[in-house]
DNA sequence: TCTGGGGTCCTAGGACCC
DNA sequence: TCTGGGGTCCTAGGACCC
């Protein structure tokens, strides 16, 4: 805990669902639902219009379906569009400070101390409600809830306590009046499993929290996690914000729509999943020496299984066929509803670069610890509509798409209420597109049947 | 028609070494 | 000749997060 608010927490408001509302006007002020949309398809963000029908994160999308109106949208989602805005927000956050953790593609901790601000409560307000008004005009109007405070502990907390388009702002001294009251569910750490423990010993609040004792929450939760709840409870959190933090692991995983047992088929999906492990281990020059098979089966129990090499490697032959051997004894069972394939322990160098990447002597060695990647230009800010957001995945039935979009403007209707038609690919005279004010178009679905 | 995908961290037991 | 302890690596599973 530091003396003054110098941990910013920013969460992006239904991220996912914004994005497709700004890119999509016919979307705006509707319910929207973006996850999977296949029979085991779950709910990654649902709109707060959806969420006003019970649509919620990680609920099955059949449930969602079940909840929410006719009109609703049920989308697949664009993750080329989510991580082109997450990185204009994220370059946003870095003319801040140089200390920008993201925790993921849509949620960012910000250390103010590594910048030059005034860190007074008054300096740090008007700083993030410049923030949210520059975060909007840039992405086009996406939103983003703030939180401030003394450590990351209290500025996830408070980005919490508002939410959309919050500000929450803890000044230093009232940690323990905000945390207090709260539920415990709402620290980070205490899932439903951990919940259900506590509840089953009375503690409901963090206050409740706060009056156990060291002891009885290392019995309850183990030694690591305990310690961390007796800190917590009383607000004591030192992590730092961490700009860098290189990956320990690389994975693919599917889920099927109907359970597999078929031995070939399993080994040909294993290759096309291990195929894509390597590329992207090679991706970031990775390499790693545990390979892990993962299987669920059709009762949703999961196992791994993994074999550790004497070697690095990024191969994703050698992947792939240690993959199908730790399938071959694990068996099919019952059926698997998924299969994934993971590398860790992952090192620097790929096993064929070792003798040329290796660098020859100490002093480069040094050198070569310094070298960081090349960062992708950011997008310029003032731009608001980026190319590459013109393929749309609706399922509105008849009717008019709306969207905005550069050069050509490939339509593919797909839907429960539409056949599934072929991928048309309009140019900018094609007669189906209606023009409006330039760079505006919309289309017509064709009714179904 | 219950329950995605991509991660991180922790725990616990057995092997193995000194 | 019947009895150690500590440290590290590997494997498997589980809780949790977004």
């Amino acid at each position: 805990m530091r003396r003054e608010a110098s941990v910013l927490h920013l969460d992006l408001d239904a991220f996912f669902a914004a994005v497709e509302q700004r890119d999509k006007p016919s979307l705006r002020g509707r319910p929207v639902v973006v996850g999977g949309t296949g029979g085991r398809g779950v709910v990654a963000t649902a709109s707060y219009e959806a969420r006003a029908y019970g649509a919620r994160s990680a609920m099955s999308t059949v449930e969602a379906r079940r909840r929410c109106p006719p009109g609703t949208a049920f989308l697949g989602g664009r993750f080329g569009a989510y991580r082109r805005t997450s990185d204009v927000v994220m370059a946003l956050l870095r003319e801040l400070s140089p200390l920008v953790e993201p925790v993921s593609i849509d949620e960012a901790y910000v250390d103010l101390a590594a910048g030059d601000h005034d860190l007074s409560v008054d300096g740090v307000t008007a700083l993030a409600r410049t923030l949210k008004e520059r975060i909007a005009g840039a992405t086009g109007g996406v939103t983003g809830s703030v939180g401030i405070g003394s450590s990351k502990l209290m500025a996830k907390i408070a980005s919490d306590l508002d939410k959309p388009d919050g500000l929450v702002v803890v000044p230093p001294g009232s940690e323990l009046d905000v945390l207090h009251p709260l539920p415990v569910t709402r620290l980070g750490g205490v899932g439903p499993a951990t919940a259900e423990r506590l509840r089953q010993v009375g503690v409901r609040t963090v206050a409740d929290l706060a009056a156990k004792t060291l002891p009885d929450l290392v019995t309850l939760a183990g030694r690591a996690h305990g310690t961390g709840l007796y800190q917590l409870a009383r607000a004591e959190d030192d992590r730092p914000v961490v700009a860098e933090r290189g990956a320990k692991s690389v994975s693919q995983e599917s889920t099927f729509e109907r359970d597999l047992t078929d031995l070939a088929e399993l080994g040909r999906l294993i290759d096309s999943m291990a195929a894509r492990v390597g590329d992207r281990l090679r991706g970031s020059a990775l390499s790693g020496r545990t390979v892990t098979l993962k299987l669920r089966r059709y009762d949703f129990t999961t196992m791994t299984r993994s074999q550790t090499l004497p070697q690095p490697t990024d191969d994703a032959r050698q992947v792939a066929s240690i993959a199908r051997r730790l399938l071959a004894e694990a068996g099919t069972g019952g059926g698997l509803r998924l299969i994934g394939v993971g590398v860790s322990g992952l090192s620097q160098y790929a096993q064929g670069d070792l003798f040329a990447e290796e660098p020859a002597t100490a002093e480069e060695a040094v050198d070569d610890d310094v070298v960081e990647a090349p960062e992708a230009p950011p997008p310029p800010a003032d731009r608001r509509w980026w190319p590459g957001q013109d393929v749309v995945h609706d399922e509105l039935g008849a009717g008019w798409v709306w969207g905005r979009g550069l050069g050509r403007v490939t339509v593919r209707f797909e839907g429960p209420r539409t056949p599934p038609g072929p991928v048309r690919t309009l140019a900018a005279d094609d007669p189906a597109l209606h023009p409006g004010d330039p760079p505006e178009w919309r289309v017509e679905v064709p009714a179904a049947g």
